[in-house]
DNA sequence: TGTACATCAGTGAACGCGCGTTCACTGATGTAC
DNA sequence: TGTACATCAGTGAACGCGCGTTCACTGATGTAC
């Protein structure tokens, strides 16, 4: 009757708990930071006793790290989607842009302040790199001349000629020196203007962040 | 006897002794990060009793405002002393980088992840922008033809007008939109490199963020 | 120069709190014959 | 279909800890006459 390779009433169960129980740890995050994160917090919301959460998580550290896990995997479907459905790399900023602004806190956990002493399991960094893997093959698909930025015939610089040495990262995804330094470009500009806007930076000056983020990678350099 | 003007010796001891208290506190944040900043650890740490030290800060938030404070208040030096003395824009992200690198835990503290609910007074933001104002110096100080990347005699873009109708935030500072331009595009590639390296986003691909950060700011669009 | 007074740094005890985590236990749910 | 057993979710008590902060107090330092 009960089917073997699907999923028990009680794994059902289980899993039902833990996503509760991450729910309600997004709901802490959200309202007091990171640093405010209890155990004990989260069964008092679910009407819980507080030992009963360590039946889910073995520790406050691995509720975090499964929130980080999650979080990476949620940004990285979130891209892998948008370019399989056809979105270049200003529509690819786009969807990035408002994913971390629907939860500026999840953004922050994986991008911002790191959390000192902790160090991210290989799966993670793994999923981080699946977001990459996207942007490198968005890069790819701009041809040398569709930039708008035609670079004034770029000699070699230091950077491209140490970007040529270290194409390794882009491990099982060949991509040419010029896509490497796009995608980076992208990353970072993307970043820098993103998680100033979020952490609030532009306030006070009444300006629209996204217009700059777009002008920034308009100009991108080629690839 | 006693310089009206100057110090008492009470007072001297007092500066002293608050210093002394900051000092243990960026030692707690480099080592733990700022969530586990704790009046009565460092109290211990100096040897004296935790109350003691109500004498010198109101709060635990007091203290914590202050060492932002003092964070705005370094790196707006920094950069201020390093441009009167004739630093062009790639000096001044130089000395920014190496500013962040001496203590990323500060860099983090005013551009990292906001701390939930915190708001920075009035006074903050004043010396926050002092910063801004001697990046716009430095830009202003580009002559619009000694740019690298030319811009391909931009046309207006929607960031531009959107620019030109908030020239306000400069306050005092007349600046061009161009000017702003550059001065927005140099802070946000650089927060882009360099909170990313910081974080570590970078280890794992063995590769060198002052190239990149090089790279990005040489072709900032023209002032 | 000496005495009376005010200022103020630092102490120790205490309050109330919440944290992460362990442990022995109860009771319900599912499994095997 | 019913009974015996194993699994496992959740409880309540407890441990030890450190936190921020208040309060009444001591004792040293500086001030005024």
């Amino acid at each position: 009757m009960t089917d073997p390779g699907g999923q028990s009433p009680r794994e059902r169960y289980r899993a039902q708990v833990r996503a509760e129980i991450k729910q309600h740890a997004w709901g802490q995050i959200a309202t007091a930071g990171v640093p405010a994160l209890s155990l004990n917090a989260i069964a008092k919301q679910m009407g819980m006793s507080g030992p009963a959460l360590y039946r889910y998580f073995a520790s406050r550290d691995e509720l975090i790290t499964e929130l980080i896990r999650d979080a990476y995997r949620s940004l990285a479907d979130t891209v892998r989607t948008a370019f399989d459905s056809g979105a270049d790399l200003y529509a690819l900023a786009g969807v990035i842009r408002e994913w971390a602004r629907s939860d500026p806190h999840r953004y922050f956990l994986i991008y911002g302040t790191p959390v000192p002493g902790y160090h991210a399991p290989d799966d993670i960094t793994a999923i981080s790199s699946e977001v990459m893997a996207v942007l490198l093959e968005a890069c790819g698909a701009l041809s040398p001349d569709s930039s708008v930025d035609s670079s004034v015939d770029s000699p070699v610089t230091p950077f491209d000629a140490h970007v040529e040495n270290h194409r390794e990262w882009a491990d099982g995804h060949p991509a040419t020196a010029a896509t490497l330094h796009s995608a980076l470009s992208f990353w970072t500009r993307l970043h820098g203007v993103l998680s100033l806007e979020l952490a609030g930076h532009f306030t006070g000056m009444a300006f629209d962040p996204e217009l700059l983020m777009t002008e920034e990678l308009k100009n991108l350099p080629s690839s």
